[in-house]
DNA sequence: TGTACATCAGTGAACGCGCGTTCACTGATGTAC
DNA sequence: TGTACATCAGTGAACGCGCGTTCACTGATGTAC
């Protein structure tokens, strides 16, 4: 049954895209290779055709989860009604819908402390993602020093990936939205406060 | 072999304390009940005489674990120098220490995206902990409304675990020390924009 | 262009391992008299 | 207080299961002539 090269490519980029999905819906651990080949249409077999061990796909796949994160993120920042980008970006990342769909979600917050002990690997790709993340924030700063900028953006990732984490972890549903709208208001009033001392106010 | 009751429940404590280590340590499902009680100085076997499944461990464990950072949270606040009771909790939280130490650590930090998985008990035990410490910042604000105090709470906690968590993550260690000093910088800051708005400045 | 053969994507059974859980057993502790 | 017996904490072997990984096999694709 070999298929078309063009089939495999296809195969492939499937598999990484149903395991990212997979793996931020239910853990790492958790997440068989069974699973991810049964959600794209194969048997487990066939599964180191196209990869050398689950660590490589968990690789692959978390990379891939970071990158749709940071077009996700684009793409708010670019159709942002009267919003600013920032804004618009903290928003969607705060929207109780991301809170409540954890597959098409970010796997900083869906992954966090297990990618934390992943491999130097997995952890390089979801790094380069989240300096992606950092670098459009940092854009959207209003600091005149770059440095001051990135560490505006830096405070504001940590602070939406804790947020959402938080906001799964807790049981009371009041809470777990007052968890994140808190963290919307604060973010917002910190560039406030950055735009206000800019100016010289 | 039955033992003393004083001796039965010393070695419950043991077990959980115990649990509460290796569990923050290499994660939950990474940690075996072999290793936990290898850890207590006991055989696998007897486990069940005390719990009656890992998951009732892993949420008394859990809750300890809270009830560890809470306290010590209480304790930086007592203790504190010249700083300011927030800033000794915040400053403790975000010392790299604390990011090397994950085995002595925060849970929600060296936990959170597993703990956002586990069972509704696990959850409640942990949520019941992260109040406190809410409780413990919430007095700490310098808001006059109730309300906007529990909000200011509430989006420190999120900043500390995210940025733990993503301090755990990334590679480059000056990224890594930059994610903890921008965090305990910002909060330090909206901490004074907080005061200064009291003010009426 | 047509043909013969090598390649290799995918299948499904199997392997080995570690895990949570169970169980028969041991012997010191606690209790009833 | 002393004795006989029931209790039960802890041991270590075993069970069943699911997982990552391997492998012989199939048959369509790609290639060499």
């Amino acid at each position: 049954m070999k298929k078309s090269k063009a089939e495999t490519t296809e195969t492939r980029r499937r598999i990484v895209e149903m395991a990212a999905r997979e793996l931020r819906e239910k853990g790492i651990q958790a997440t068989g290779l069974a699973d991810v080949m049964a959600a794209a249409g194969l048997t487990h077999g066939g599964f180191y055709r196209h990869f050398g061990s689950k660590d490589q796909l968990v690789t692959e796949a978390c990379g891939q989860g970071m990158e749709s994160l940071v077009e996700k993120a684009e793409a708010a920042s670019s159709r942002c009604g009267g919003k600013s980008t920032f804004e618009a970006i903290v928003g969607s990342y705060l929207d109780p819908k991301h809170r409540d769909d954890r597959a098409d979600g970010c796997p900083l917050a869906g992954l966090g402390s297990e990618l934390a002990r992943s491999t130097e690997e997995t952890r390089a790709a979801v790094s380069i993602g989240l300096l992606r993340l950092v670098g459009l924030l940092t854009k959207q700063s209003r600091r005149r020093k770059r440095e001051a900028a990135k560490s505006d953006a830096l405070f504001a990732v940590s602070a939406l990936v804790g947020a959402v984490t938080l906001s799964r972890i807790v049981i009371d549903p009041q809470l777990s939205t007052a968890i994140l709208s808190a963290t919307k208001n604060h973010l917002a009033e910190a560039r406030r406060a950055g735009v206000s001392r800019r100016l010289g106010r």
